[in-house]
DNA sequence: GCGCCCCCAATACCG
DNA sequence: ACCGGTATTGGGGGCGCG
């Protein structure tokens, strides 16, 4: 018997010899891959019972039922009887649930919808990108990529941070050679692919100078040579990995990349999995970033300061490139370049992707893919076994809207000298408060002592006080995880190796206590209980009007608020009174977030501009921050507002415009500035709508290329009759002549620009007419 | 046939 | 495949006008 200490990577599950044997790929302290296989957990469900021994009976006759016990858990914090039964046969587990569900007796089964390896999550002392230590003993396994393999004799204990894990990291580029529209693997080969490793190795397969075949094959002999824990790429889950497995396999080849021998493979959750190693796709990560508009390498790179060293090519060029010399030398250098990208991509990643995938106990490749909800979600679930819950039901709801938060009207105009002033974490601190949980939940018509429950205003929804509801078990834990990080940050350098680890810890929590109201008010969620969001929401309307009646009564000039800030005409000693008052008499924090130096805001909600102390321009809402107009909309009405903020004179900001205006009229604006970018977001034929953005994808699409829900579209407003879904391409086949600069001054950058300007009185007219040289110049 | 008004679909933002 | 609140644009229909 031994013992090992191990990094846990990933983990899965096979049926073999009789049992279902969950294997453990990991990390050891000294560094060596391993993989351990621990039989010990069967499979299971639960049947919930009203009279246990009526339904017992049956229980046993099912065929495919491996045994039973009778247990005492909890269904939305309701005490309740339920048999935990055994499966022998994994595969049938589905069936004799169903079987078992329709017995007499039966109340219903539970967690026969979660997988093997997620039950094992949830049962055992064990996280993904954590350390654990385990009691063990040598087997042999032939044909597994790995130092070592072994039994698990006892089940592992997660144990504090060990040591740094060193991964191997493999990034990887692939450039398809697209013959029409996008490229299709059944008939494109790859021109080539880069690879780089975080030990030093740089390398551009070609396939001119080797064969397609010898690529891949070489890229296979890379892998295997490597032998990395991780492999990055961009695209990678959705295009990349089956375009090499197809290709792979069109050259009489194996795609085996895999520390068991297997090829990638698509798993339940829609990504990429690749048995042993963590396959990750940083275009995930881009997707968790709003900052990005555009989820392009490039954007991602230049967002975390990573410098593009290679020109970038556009897709439909490479063909043609590829017929040169000199273009195929572009091609290799871009790919190069992007696969070094990727590879710092990736290190800006990876602290908090572990840290995420360790707090919510959802494996790092998977948690990359995993919509918010579905983190919160993993992250319940493993409380919800301290609390003997079971795990709800994902269960069809209907839709039912709730009233959400308040949003003052602002007063319009340049205001001077305002702080905002923000609730720190509103809305898990109302939750908390008022133990708002699904199993607090009082339903209506249920008599209890109205001593005991906190009543929500408005909805009048009712929380017992007592006791701890589950979820502010659950944001307990999480509001102080982070306060403790925080706690110790404060005494490290910045640049140290635990500060990172801990910020990306402190950034995990944050995201995941902020998503729980959402999760709550989410109709797929397993623990979904519209009552709950909507008391929160209503405490929280609550809370802000209580605080701007306050803050009014002792003569503090509310300019805007929004949901749980309010914007004051900054006065020390008031602010301060204010902050007492709210800690006194609402047991929460408000906090001075940031001081505008100067402020805009027009009439509408949600839209301002300011400059704070150190002179930054901060822009809220407006076009400028705005995926959606065209980048010289968005420049110049930035430039007018970084005027009107600096300076403080709208009328030099008005000059400013002017010029710019002329340029744009006059075409001298790089076509790339006035592409406008737009989603779809359904499958093309299910527009009711002729809109731009719907055309330009038509278009692209009919010239052979994949337009997929998600994708953004970029089209340009060229000259013409007609409507504009008339006058729209896709930019990719606009030259600058067929530009309608017209569309773009009136129906770009003046709305964007007199947005700003209005409030200060100026409209078109004051845009529109440049006297020179004693002449009128019209547009 | 044209301009005007209103409504609606669509998108992206704020907190 | 996280919530509700919000602003904005462009399409499209209805209406009056002559």
């Amino acid at each position: 018997m031994t013992e090992v200490r191990f990094y846990l990577l990933d983990l899965d599950y096979r049926f073999r010899s009789g049992k279902t044997e969950v294997r453990l790929w990991g990390i050891t302290d000294e560094g060596k891959r391993v993989v351990l296989f621990d039989s010990s957990l069967r499979p299971y469900f639960y049947v919930v019972t009203e009279k246990p021994e009526f339904l017992e009976p049956s229980l046993k006759d099912v065929p495919g039922v491996g045994g039973y016990e009778l247990k005492q858990v909890k269904l939305f914090g309701k005490p309740v009887n339920a048999f935990k039964v055994y499966v022998s046969n994994l595969d049938k587990l589905e069936s004799v649930a169903k079987t078992v569900s329709k017995l007499d007796g039966s109340s219903g089964v539970y967690e026969d919808d979660l997988r093997h390896s997620q039950h094992y999550l949830l049962d055992y002392d064990v996280r993904p990108c954590g350390w654990h230590v385990v009691e063990v003993e040598k087997v042999d396994r032939d044909g597994l990529k790995v130092d070592g393999a072994y039994k698990v004799l006892t089940p592992p204990k997660a144990i504090e941070h060990v040591g740094r894990v060193a991964f191997r990291v493999l990034a990887f580029y692939m450039v398809p050679l697209p013959s029409k529209g996008s490229p299709k693997p059944e008939r494109d080969r790859i021109a080539c692919l880069a690879v780089r490793t975080n030990d030093g190795l740089e390398k551009v397969l070609d396939s001119e100078r080797l064969s397609e075949r010898e690529v891949l094959q070489r890229f296979i002999e890379i892998v295997d040579e490597f032998d990395p824990d991780i492999i990055v790429g961009y695209g990678t889950n959705r295009r990349d990995w089956e375009y090499l497995v197809k290709r792979a396999k069109i050259n009489g080849l194996v795609l085996k990349v895999g520390r068991d021998g297997a090829e990638p493979h698509r798993s339940l959750y829609g990504h990429i999995s690749i048995a042993g190693r963590i396959a990750l796709d940083l275009y995930d990560y881009a997707e968790d970033i709003p900052d990005i508009k555009i989820k392009t390498l490039e954007n991602l790179a230049s967002y975390i300061g990573a410098e593009v060293k290679a020109e970038p090519l556009e897709e439909p060029d490479i063909a043609a490139l590829w017929a040169t010399s000199e273009g195929r030398r572009r091609v290799l250098e871009y790919s190069a370049d992007r696969c070094r990208l990727v590879m710092e991509a990736f290190e800006e990643f990876i602290e908090y992707g572990c840290q995420l995938s360790n707090l919510v106990c959802i494996p790092l490749d998977h948690v990359c893919t995993a919509a918010v909800g579905f983190r919160v979600e993993s992250y319940l679930m493993k409380c919800s076994r301290l609390f003997g819950e079971l795990i709800p039901k994902r269960v069809e709801k209907p839709y039912r809207p709730y009233a959400g938060a308040i949003v003052l009207n602002p007063k319009p105009g340049l205001h001077e000298n305002i702080a905002v002033l923000d609730f720190r974490s509103m809305y898990p601190n109302i939750m908390m408060k008022y133990n708002v949980s699904p199993d607090t939940y009082v339903e209506p018509g249920v008599e209890v002592d109205p001593e005991k429950v906190y009543v929500a205003p408005e909805v009048g929804h009712r929380f017992l006080k007592k006791p701890d509801g589950f979820y502010r078990e659950a944001l307990r834990r999480l509001l102080e995880a982070r306060a403790e990080v925080r706690q110790k940050l404060k005494g490290l350098n910045p640049e140290s190796a635990e500060y990172r680890v801990l910020d990306a810890r402190q950034r995990a929590i944050k995201v995941v206590t902020n998503a729980v109201y959402g999760y709550a008010g989410w109709i797929g969620a397993r623990w979904y209980r519209r009552p709950i969001a909507e008391a929160t929401t209503a405490w929280g309307r609550e809370t802000l009007r209580k605080t701007i009646e306050y803050a009014r009564s002792i003569g503090l000039d509310i300019i805007y608020g929004d949901t749980d800030s309010i914007f004051v005409r900054y006065d020390e000693d008031k602010v301060e009174k204010l902050i007492r008052y709210v800690a006194e008499h609402e047991g929460l924090e408000i906090k001075p977030d940031a001081i505008y130096v100067r402020i805009i805001f027009t009439e509408a909600k949600k839209r301002y501009a300011g400059i704070l102390t150190d002179g930054r321009v901060d822009i809220v809402g407006l076009e400028a921050v705005r995926g959606d107009w065209c980048e010289a909309a968005r420049r110049i009405q930035r430039e007018v507002i970084k005027i009107i903020l600096e300076t403080g004179s709208p009328d030099r900001a008005v000059e400013k415009a002017r010029d710019l205006i002329a340029e744009v009229k006059a075409g001298k604006v790089p076509l790339r500035e006035l592409v406008i970018w737009k989603a779809i977001t359904r499958p093309i034929e299910e527009y009711r709508v002729r809109a731009p953005h719907v055309e330009a994808a038509k278009r692209l699409i009919k010239m052979g290329w994949e337009v997929e829900p998600g994708d953004k579209v970029g089209f340009v407003i060229v000259r013409g009759s007609g409507k504009l879904y008339d006058r729209v391409q896709p930019y990719q086949f606009v030259k600058q002549e067929d530009v309608d600069y017209s569309y773009y001054v009136e129906n770009q950058v003046l709305p964007a620009v007199l947005r700003v300007l209005k409030v200060f009185d100026y409209d078109r007219s004051s845009l529109e007419t440049v006297r020179q040289k004693g002449q009128m110049r019209l547009f």
